[in-house]
DNA sequence: GTCTATATACCGATAGAC
DNA sequence: GTCTATCGGTATATAGAC
């Protein structure tokens, strides 16, 4: 095997990274080409070189944005042993976005506000690859009798986006908490639990009741 | 009282739709002056001449579309008897904001992901407005003894949200469901109601259990 | 591989005729 | 009130020297 075949060694990676941020920050159609350079400290013509255009420069953001995530979520639930408590790593990995890798909430929320009109279905795939872990995590619960049966891809919507919705909502949180004088600052570990504890009771299944009328 | 000031009766009206709904599927910095004249069947010297520069129109339609839903939401729980009946009207409302005000949920997602950043304060207060109406029921169903407190805020947020996301994320789900082939047709009153079965009863309180610690 | 300089296009906004 | 024509600014992208 040869060296590596490329130059500079971390160019391109600050490229990213920059573009990211300002992706993330003002989206698509904001984003200037000029300050993503700026921010990673290259020359313009450079970033073309690169990495390519605008579109590529997006295309390729994305795709490591999104990837990085099934594969925390994968580690995160691999020692886990009951389904309620994987839940609860999930909601909690989810949480830490904003450190880990940040641009993935701002982004995400862009990509659904705008329906995915741009989106490839091969990204739609990648997405797709953070429902299935929900999802098995869901069937094991209800093989265990753990949780009810529920519509699984609308089950997963619900927790994924009320906690991306929780976690990307901080900043202007904080303000409307500010202006209502209501109490806030909440770590983001709080959120986790919040959501948590409202939204896995709805899963457990019903103890002893009356038979009902189920759906 | 004199006859209206206002020449063309809906020129300005159709400039405020249009501009609506263009800024809701490619967000402000995405809109186009030009395309959103040309939807609205105007010239663009006219677009400024009733209503303004672009950020005075985004403005204005911010102010309209946000302004709609507490108005909706009241009318909504105004004969209702028990609080999470009224959770429940308020998810049904909220899930049909496509249809009477689509606009509402990708402009809002689209700031959310931006962290409020060009929002004024002004702009914020109208939102809190939403919030009032949730915790107004929160507090009610607490005090009722029929929900278990919880941090309004956070409540808030993470039913709004996850129900905005449900409907936000339609399109999307759609593609999704089709590429994994899984089940979906869901209409919009099959998203609300399957949020207020998984959410509202994590609101419930706990009948007869042992102390446990809490929180 | 790196950078300057520039081509090319587009977009927001308005001047000014009617 | 309405519209055409256009100005000025800015953005993406690349050509071409080094």
């Amino acid at each position: 095997m040869k060296a590596k075949p490329v130059p500079e060694p971390d160019a391109r990676a600050r490229i990213l990274a920059a573009a990211a941020e300002v992706f993330a920050s003002i989206g698509f159609a904001g984003a200037r080409v000029d300050e993503i350079a700026a921010r990673a400290g290259v020359n313009k013509a450079m970033l073309y070189y690169h990495v390519g255009d605008k579109d590529k420069l997006y295309a390729t953001v994305l795709t490591e944005t999104i990837d990085r995530v099934p594969v925390a979520l994968r580690k995160a639930i691999e020692n886990v042993d009951t389904p309620a408590e994987k839940l609860q790593c999930i909601l909690d990995t989810l949480a830490s976005l904003p450190t880990n890798n940040p641009q993935f909430v701002p982004i995400m929320l862009r990509e659904i506000a705008s329906g995915g009109a741009t989106l490839p279905d091969e990204m739609l795939a990648r997405m797709t690859g953070i429902f299935q872990i929900v999802a098995e995590v869901l069937a094991e619960g209800v093989r265990k009798k753990a949780f009810r049966a529920t519509d699984p891809l609308l089950t997963h919507v619900t927790l994924v986006g009320s906690m991306l919705f929780l976690v990307a909502s901080q900043p202007i949180r904080t303000r409307v908490a500010k202006l209502s004088g209501v109490k806030h600052a909440h770590t983001l570990e709080d959120l986790a639990r919040h959501t948590g504890n409202l939204v896995l009771k709805g899963l457990e299944v019903e103890k002893k009741k009356k038979p009902g009328r189920a759906k």
